[in-house]
DNA sequence: TTGAAAGCGCTAACAA
DNA sequence: TTGTTAGCGCTTTCAA
């Protein structure tokens, strides 16, 4: 079996304690003349505490659990990674789980996160979460989408905001029948996105029917199929409004990589034909055929801000819930029909 | 403070020890009216067994680490996802950590795992883990790439042979001068690739020489550099073959993402004036412009297969290391200049 | 400044 | 079939 504190003491002939308390540099001051000792003895032996006996004795696990719908979305991939880095720089580990759209497996795994005494808990938008489950929580949680209910603290993005912001821009290239790709709008993030571009037309006089937007899975293939069913003439806006959208806004980047290419297959040119805008940010944007004009959201500085709040909370746990609330900043690439700024590559 | 075991013993007037037979079903039989009472006492308090306690008494963890370098690039994504699953499938949670190829931080993080006491480790390509800190591990590992040194079971994709073959369906269309963009070579599966795509051009008798190989980053903006520096009139296959490649093996999908748009920004067509080939088969690389021709490795069936070792090594330790190989299967695009078939989408 | 010892919640061997 | 109890490795109080 691996070597105990009991051996350290053993070998640097002092009591167990003392060892615990070189290890945490306290509660107790150790001579140096002894911790000089049992660091030899610590270094020698290769001790390394068992972090589950630690756990168990009351301190913490030093693990987060993260919930997010899937790993296949970039956005929630970058947000992971993220969110790994922000805890990682604090000394937590984070265990990942997901939740494909099932509701029965997403209590169970919050129910997991419970059971092995993570620190804390962070739940991304696309996670259901009835109240249930987490009523029972004794860890903080951290939800990373805007809630009505909420007596737990969130940070989001302000999704209605950015959304209209991006089809702001689109009317300001003279877009007036601009069709709506997004996800189930029972997900808070999806909805917000759906209201901002509803919003958005509406306040401006254009076109905001249903007979505009699509519903689509997040996925390059949701994108593809919705895109195919607006600009297609058998579609929808073709039977009310007479003609092709000009435009799409797409709620996502991954839908908009399908959209992009639903518009190659097509045989329209973006963004003579159709402009497509989106949101995300992610790092492919960067690189479609051509580039996306997209709302980007900082994962890096959302990771960041909720680390910081949940940190917070597990440091000096039962404060008052907040929301923060964050914004994008609009990437303009080449599919919204702004011309190259010149000497800008 | 949460209900404990003896909170339920004490309700259903039974011992501690009985209530631990009946959430175990054992090693000791209980008579059906006591354990009726005990789940009932159990559903009545809300119990949830302390994983923590469980763990320290000698039980399993339940818990598998993950180490991949990164998470942004699309295959550790659904490599990751596919982890996930096949372990979550048998009732493992994973502890993810990202190594961002900075040495020193994997074996911190590697070290760990090994503290929490997780029950096995898999450690993905890219992460290059010197043997010194994998020797102290108690644990089962699974290494997700081919090692020379290997005491440690691995499971890995056939890089070399895969390369190979995509690099053979370019040569069947009539390339000859095909350059070759690849992440660094020391990283073990790139190494292979490289070797792949030299071995099958020399064999052929081919140009095979460095002036051809670009090396870069795994990621967009890598494929996207190396892919000017090969096709750029100022590159080296220009001076030394006095004309640019007619095509390009790309050893992964996302630097494959950077050499299209690199292309775009050259005006050059794919595949017309340039066919591209690459590695990896993700989700994105069907919706790319064109959409890629790809050697798919199927990350759902490595993770199975990684589950299924790493499972019988957590449940029967000291069994002789094995070394599976899988190979991909070529997903034809429209990059490599093969005509669509009729009547296929 | 250091040692002894209680106890975190659980499992399983041993006793009844 | 059930109860009692030692002990996993650690932290921290209390006593010296």
């Amino acid at each position: 079996m691996a070597v105990t504190r009991s051996d350290v003491a053993r070998a640097a002939g002092v009591s167990p304690a003392v060892v615990s308390y070189v290890l945490n540099n306290g509660p107790r001051p150790v001579s140096i003349i002894t911790r000089a000792r049992v660091l030899a003895a610590i270094d020698q032996l290769g001790y390394r505490p068992n972090a589950i006996a630690s756990a168990l004795r009351g301190g913490s696990t030093q693990t987060i659990g993260l919930l997010t719908p899937n790993r296949s979305n970039p956005f929630y991939g970058a947000l992971a990674e993220a969110v790994e880095r922000a805890f990682g720089d604090h000394g937590y580990l984070t265990l990942t789980a997901s939740t494909y759209g099932n509701r029965a497996g997403e209590e169970r795994l919050l129910q997991t996160f419970i059971d092995r005494k993570a620190d804390g808990l962070i739940i991304t938008s696309g996670v259901s979460l009835s109240g249930a489950p987490l009523s029972r929580v004794e860890q903080p949680v951290l939800v990373l989408e805007e809630r009505s209910d909420d007596r737990l603290s969130t940070v989001s993005m302000d999704d209605q905001l950015d959304a209209a912001r991006v089809v702001d821009h689109l009317q300001v290239h003279g877009h007036d029948l601009i069709g709506c790709v997004v996800g189930p709008p029972y997900v808070s993030s999806d909805g917000l996105r759906l209201a901002g571009w509803r919003e958005q037309q509406r306040r401006t006089g254009r076109p905001h029917g249903d007979g505009l937007v699509a519903l689509a899975e997040v996925s390059e293939e949701g994108g593809y199929q919705a895109t195919g069913l607006l600009l297609s003439e058998h579609g929808r806006p073709w039977a009310v409004y007479g003609r092709r959208p000009t435009a799409l806004f797409v709620a996502s980047d991954v839908q908009a990589f399908g959209a992009l290419h639903a518009c190659w297959e097509l045989g329209l040119r973006v963004p003579d034909d159709v402009a497509v805008v989106s949101m995300g940010g992610t790092r492919a944007a960067r690189y479609t055929i051509p580039p996306l004009t997209t709302m980007r959201q900082d994962v890096e500085y959302l990771a960041r801000a909720a680390a910081a709040r949940l940190l917070k909370d597990i440091r000096q746990p039962g404060s008052q819930a907040t929301h923060g609330r964050l914004t994008g900043n609009l990437v303009v690439g080449r599919t919204c029909g702004c011309r190259p700024v010149p000497g800008d590559s």
